[in-house]
DNA sequence: CGTGCGCTTGACAGCTGTCAACACTTGTGG
DNA sequence: CCACAAGTGTTGACAGCTGTCAAGCGCACG
């Protein structure tokens, strides 16, 4: 699950002799939105970004969480996904350059291209899970995805609300609220308020996030381009 | 979902000045396996045949079915997915051509990146509906991916087995089993033996299917490529 | 301090996986 | 042609998980 949270520094290569702004959001305000032209990419500086898609049903899905240094926004035409501030944040904006105009060397295309098979595969890995794993797995996979982001710290912030974790895993709120309390009744985790949660039992949630964690985070054949792991959210096209 | 079935005629383009070899294959039988280099990209001449991965927990998901005309195998590198004869087959067997070299022109590799986007987009509308539709919206869904691809006759044939949809609907055997005679219980469907199906109740089994087959099926923004439209199981990566 | 929102918790029902048994088809060998 | 075995598909009983409905708690904000 960690590639699901992590951006293509390509990107930025494919880009890197554009200037850039700095911009802030407040928490909950819209960044861009799914449809809109893809004219910008953004890489966050401070906060977190999620990025996310309404069904016909009403549903939302979100397809990923973007924390400092990640890149987001880097779509195709037109932005897959809308991207809404889960806190205040600061971001960097980027002008998109075409990828495929006549400065880009072939060199940064194939990488471009490698880039996409893997994350498509990386969201075959994630669709399989999705339909075989239990809350539990998903949830305790999620918190050591966040631990991760967090330089290993056992100590989480959770800067998301529970109905955004919820509508990231594809479960309920109730039932994400319910598993938080499970893992904490079973000694795992220990809850700290709304936005913290203490590791008390790391090799026991590995356990339990087992092959789902393995699976996402751990790619066995790295050897292509270390940058490949990439978010959902970042890749839909027009 | 009709475009978790189709493939990218694109690719045709990018080696169509290679020429292809006829191979047979029995039922059952291994085209290419998971993680070989992927050399080759295949086209259906007759028969059916299927894409799978196999997990680290022992369970197979199947990421798409190719019917007659269908392009499978035009991975990048090594191939994501094993690809098996679901009946006996006749395909065309193309030579890949790098993607990047430099007798590609910009333009076909601006379309094939399209492409990618696209299937992107098309892998994250799959993976929210996997996680949220039951046994009977995506059974009904299948169906009517099958009507589709025969022409729209309500005469279903279905060459695969239970198992196979079982495994890439991520459901288990017994469910689907039990979802085929529910339909049929419900007058919507007439079962004719293992490998038949004849929809009796064409816009009862559609508003079942409702927005899954909707959100699968139609792609409101079909205005950059008509062949945008993506197996899931052909756009793995090395 | 009151209101609202997010979060938690409980009761319950529905769905689906698991376990188990059986029917049907196919293929093999006598 | 029949007997048998293996594979595939169907069906039932049951349990576990998760969504739904409903209520209540607690923190944040005005």
């Amino acid at each position: 699950m960690q590639s699901l949270m992590t951006a293509p520094a390509i990107m930025q290569g494919l880009n890197s002799n554009l200037r850039s702004t700095t911009l802030r959001f407040r928490a909950g305000q819209l960044i861009f939105d799914e449809g809109q032209r893809a004219s910008r990419w953004y890489e966050v500086v401070h906060g977190t970004v999620r990025t996310c898609r309404f069904h016909m049903d009403g549903h939302r899905h979100l397809t990923g969480f973007f924390f400092s240094g990640d890149v987001f926004g880097a779509d195709y035409g037109t932005y897959g996904t809308a991207a809404e501030a889960v806190t205040d944040v600061v971001v960097r904006c980027y002008r998109v350059g075409d990828i495929t105009d006549d400065s880009t060397p072939k060199k940064q295309l194939d990488e471009a291209v490698t880039i996409l098979f893997r994350a498509m595969s990386t969201a075959q890995r994630y669709l399989f899970i999705m339909g075989h794993r239990t809350a539990t797995e998903k949830l305790a996979a999620f918190l050591l995805c966040l631990k991760q982001q967090a330089d290993g710290d056992s100590c989480i912030r959770i800067p998301m609300s529970r109905s955004d974790i919820a509508d990231f895993l594809g479960l309920t709120v109730h039932t994400v609220s319910r598993t938080f309390t499970d893992l904490a009744r079973r000694g795992l985790i220990r809850i700290d308020g709304r936005h913290s949660v203490i590791i008390t039992d790391n090799p026991g949630l590995c356990s339990i996030a087992g092959e789902y964690h393995d699976s996402l985070a751990a790619e066995p054949e790295t050897d292509i381009h270390p940058a490949a792991g990439l978010c959902l959210g970042e890749l839909s096209a027009a």
